[in-house]
RNA sequence: GCGGACGUGGCGAAAUCGGUAGACGCAGCAGACUUAAAAUCUGCCUCCCGUAUGGGAGUACGGGUUCGAGUCCCGUCGUCCGCACCA
């Protein structure tokens, strides 16, 4: 007997449209069952799918469907990030409109995506561009205004002089635009900013409570928002007519090893002093036209230029510092200005090496003498206070406190000298961005009344259509007509708000709006959005690990504080996946080559490459993640078109762990076809043997081969589901080859047995095990391999769809053995094992171990010292 | 520089309460079926000695704790990731 190939080519169409007719993913709001949130991170319709996204949509809908199975009410939505930068260039590049080549590529990859076979509730689509998604963007930043959580402000900024535009620091490469190349120049803009910082404090605590996030992704967002807790410190100034400047510490225990102070090149004081010193203004410029750029940051040498002005020590009147301009101090940290310990901070002791100022340690290591000094490595270790008056003795934590209490209590011109300060590295989110393709900022600006919101009544602010990009800058500051309106409070001539906001806004709440995108009149309801937040799992790559992530964090708690969601976080479990990698090849004169030009042989045990054009030997080079500049990508459509979905599917959740970057390879998805196929038969072969076997046919006591068969497939249902439930899909993967050899077996012992006299010969034990462990296979492989389960399902006899059939429930009484084997070790070594009953004492398994021959030839003669019998482990014979 | 993760067969990997190292898959080898090939099926597959029963070594390297260590501790080396003049 033989079965045709599985085809999914036919097999895969159909059984979508069954689900489809059926609605099967559609979620309604008013399930009451226990709701669970699926989603991973939307894609940026940049034309079609890549390997990436295949890895990613496979694992959030095998969670999707095992979720549903499971008997929660589902959601997992899809919707596009549709605004950015690529359409604006494409439009550049070839004359085409933004929108008619964002949603030309949202229709190829929708498309692309149904081929997956992906449990989507397509009715909740969005796509960021569309004016029914961004009026309520618009509507809510405009209530985080009102609320405090918006503000306006200038801020340095990389501009790109050739493009007209602002550039993040990651666009700017070697001190260069990506796109233009010029050399981008530092400008004060008026800029729109979320203030992030308002919730810096809660942003970091709240992480602890993040369980179901890597910690990873913990630290990451923890070191971003770098709290550090110090001193704001007031010193008199000298010679000049400023009085003090202020500044910033964490090490407020080494004052007493100060030798200068230091600010920033834009620092107020800096400017004043600047005003009757030329040389000073000439070091200021200098340090500003010093760029951005990593590289240049981190060669740049220690300058500084000595302002003439002297900085009294705190605890010291006669003490008197010189007060450099320095560039190696941030404008936008703490004050700007800071005090130098060479001692006990390296950027500080390069300084002072190079300006010939005192170095003088305060801290010294435990154990260490008076004449403890530092040559060219600060020592920013644990240790006692020495040269420092009263604070000798003192260990850090001890003399920091001393330093507060005292300059917190003394006065100077009425207030206290110093003040405790908390201090964070997150800076507000500047959100405003110089183009055409984004989301519009709803402001009017008017000359009498000043920054005036776009009133609700007025939203959505839509994007002009009759734009061009011939040339640079931004479409909407020169468009003729657009930006001049009436200004809603007085009537008389305004402008509109050229910027757009950042295409990080949309994503940081396209969540939320899933949970009810057919809401006109509001971007959330209440009611719904409380009761499907917090997202269950949410997975996506860890590039996103800090702004995305972060971002969406903040977003959720502007949107509680103006009253569109209660809660603060937005995703409970956090899953971050690894990329699909290739190798990489290259022709002889250094081409790369795609996988689709070359074919790969075996000679002798080693690998070799040809190219199929003409023959030439190919190097097979290091792997790499996808990329098209290397050529070594893989089309996601060629893999469906080829071998169907479910191989597609099956191969991104095999071998490696998720969380891991998985290499794709040619002999990797010939495996998992082969598998797909191999199921395909199997379950035909079963269900030949079997016909449709009912559960109450179950006999109370089976043969061995039978029981053995039932307590494989229960294992394997036990421990798949535990896999899936913890993200660990190449386990469950494993689970899956297991239980298809142990059912391959049974089914081809049993018809050997049967030969003699046919089928009919089968006893029912068998058929029932049979048809039982079949029927396990395919609702495990039904969340992986979909389609390929429905096929089998009707194979099987089942007239309902896998889909929606309940998670099976295995029986606990078949996951335990009667019997147990042990290992048995002697001083530590395997040297046999022991079978004996699951609830042997102690002493029969010793006696058991005893008599073993291998355990007398192992121990040779010697006193047994004792014996160890870890119960259901191993048993350990010291002799 | 700071912070974090990780080093297991030819390869991807299992073994996460300290208890049989290498499940499962790939590649490879041998065999069955076939006129032949493909497909499929069966067996072998960490390394060394041995025909074999068996023995020895083995989880980057060096130490330690323990009856017992891939797993825990100390040190070294290597790879990857994040941040980076944040005072």
């Amino acid at each position: 007997m033989s079965v045709e190939r599985y085809n999914p080519k036919e097999a895969e169409p159909k059984w979508r449209q069954v689900w489809d007719e059926r609605q099967l993913f559609r979620t309604d709001n008013a399930d009451p069952r226990p709701k669970y949130y699926v989603l991973e991170m939307f894609p940026y319709p940049s034309g079609r799918i890549h390997m990436g996204h295949v890895r990613n949509y496979t694992m959030g809908d095998v969670v999707a469907r095992y979720k549903r199975a499971k008997g929660f009410n589902v959601l997992h939505p899809m919707g596009w990030d549709a605004f950015g930068m690529p359409a604006e260039n494409a439009a550049m590049a070839n004359n085409v409109h933004p929108r008619e080549w964002t949603y030309a590529n949202i229709a190829t990859m929708r498309d692309q995506l149904k081929s997956m076979g992906l449990s989507l509730d397509w009715s909740r689509e969005i796509a960021t561009c569309d004016p029914a998604y961004y009026r309520h963007q618009q509507r809510m930043f405009i209530d985080f205004l009102k609320a405090g959580l918006v503000s306006r402000k200038t801020a340095r900024v990389n501009w790109d002089p050739v493009d007209h535009t602002v550039l993040a620091n990651e666009q700017v490469i070697d001190g260069r635009g990506w796109r233009s190349g010029a050399l981008v120049e530092q400008r004060e803009l008026t800029q729109w900013f979320f203030t992030i910082t308002r919730f810096a404090q809660d942003l970091e605590s709240a992480l602890d409570g993040l369980t179901r996030w890597p910690d990873k992704v913990r630290i990451m967002q923890k070191n971003w928002i770098g709290r550090s807790e110090g001193l704001l410190v007031r010193f008199a100034l000298e010679g000049g007519d400023i009085p003090e400047v202020q500044v910033y510490t964490t090490r407020p225990d080494t004052l007493f090893g100060a030798s200068f102070v230091a600010i920033a090149a834009d620092h107020p004081i800096a400017r004043k002093a600047a005003e009757g010193n030329p040389d000073l203004a000439a070091f200021i410029e200098d340090c500003k036209r010093t760029g951005t750029a990593q590289e240049i940051i981190d060669k740049a040498e220690k300058r500084g230029f000595d302002t003439g002005l002297k900085a009294v020590h705190p605890f010291d009147p006669n003490w008197k510092l010189p007060v450099y301009v320095a560039n190696f101090v941030l404008m936008d940290y703490g004050t700007g200005a800071i005090f130098g310990c060479p001692a006990h901070d390296q950027r500080d002791l390069d300084f002072a090496r190079a300006y010939g100022l005192p170095v003088k340690a305060v801290v010294r290591p435990e154990g260490a003498d008076d004449d403890f000094a530092v040559s060219d490595t600060a020592y920013d270790g644990d240790g006692r206070l020495f040269n420092s008056a009263f604070l000798d003795g003192f260990g850090i934590p001890e003399a920091k406190e001393e330093v507060a209490k005292r300059l917190e209590s003394h006065e100077r011109d009425g207030f206290p000298v110093a003040e405790r300060k908390v201090n964070y590295r997150l800076r507000d989110w500047g959100v405003s961005r110089q183009r055409y393709w984004g989301c519009p900022i709803p402001i009017i600006h008017c000359e009498s009344c000043g920054v005036v919101p776009v009133p609700e009544t007025d939203l959505p602010v839509t994007l002009p259509e009759d734009v061009s990009f011939d040339v640079p800058g931004n479409p909407l500051d020169r468009h003729p007509s657009w930006k001049h309106v009436a200004c809603p409070n007085c009537g008389k001539p305004a402008v509109r708000e050229t910027d757009t906001m950042d295409t990080f806004v949309d994503s940081s709440w396209y969540y939320a709006r899933f949970t009810d995108p057919f809401l006109e009149t509001e971007p959330t309801d209440r009611a719904v959005i409380d009761r499907w937040l917090p997202v269950d799992q949410y997975i996506g790559g860890v590039e996103h690990a800090i702004l995305h992530l972060l971002y969406s964090r903040f977003f959720m708690r502007a949107m509680r504080a103006t009253g569109h969601s209660g809660l603060d976080e937005p995703f409970a479990g956090l899953f971050t996946q690894g990329m699909v990698v290739h190798e990489t090849y290259r022709g002889a004169d250094g081409r790369w080559l795609q996988p689709s030009e070359i074919r790969i042989s075996t000679e002798g045990g080693a690998r070799r490459a040809i190219e199929l054009a003409n023959g030439a030997d190919v190097e097979i080079g290091s792997i790499e993640k996808m990329s098209k500049s290397k050529k070594n990508t893989v089309d996601p459509d060629d893999i469906i078109g080829t071998f169907g979905a479910d191989t597609a599917r099956f191969f991104m959740l095999s071998d490696s762990p998720p969380e891991r970057d998985v290499i794709w390879t040619e002999d990797g998805v010939q495996s998992s076809h082969r598998f797909v196929q191999r199921v395909w038969r199997l379950v035909n072969e079963v269900a030949t043997i079997t016909g449709i076997v009912k559960d109450d046919e179950a006999a109370t006591e089976l043969d061995a081969a039978s029981l053995a068969l039932r307590k494989a497939a229960h294992r394997a249902l036990a421990t798949a589901g535990d896999d899936i439930e913890r993200l660990r899909f190449n386990r469950a993967v494993a689970q899956l080859y297991e239980l298809t050899n142990a059912l391959q077996a049974a089914a081809v012992g049993a018809r050997q047995a049967a030969e003699t006299g046919g089928i009919e010969d089968i006893s029912a034990d068998m058929r029932f095990a049979l048809y039982e462990a079949a029927t396990i296979l395919v609702q495990l492989a039904a969340p992986m391999m979909p389609h390929l389960a429905e096929e089998c399902w009707s194979v099987l006899g089942y007239t309902n769809l896998v889909a929606e059939t309940p998670w099976p429930v295995a029986d606990d009484a078949l996951l335990v053995e009667d019997e147990i084997t042990l290992p048995v070790q002697v001083n530590g070594k395997r040297r046999g094992d022991v079978t004996v009953a699951r609830d042997a004492d102690t002493t029969t398994v010793e006696a058991a171990v005893l008599a073993l021959e291998a355990v007398q030839r192992a121990v040779e003669g010697r006193p047994i010292k004792k014996i160890i019998v870890v119960p259901q482990r191993i048993v350990n014979v010291v002799a």
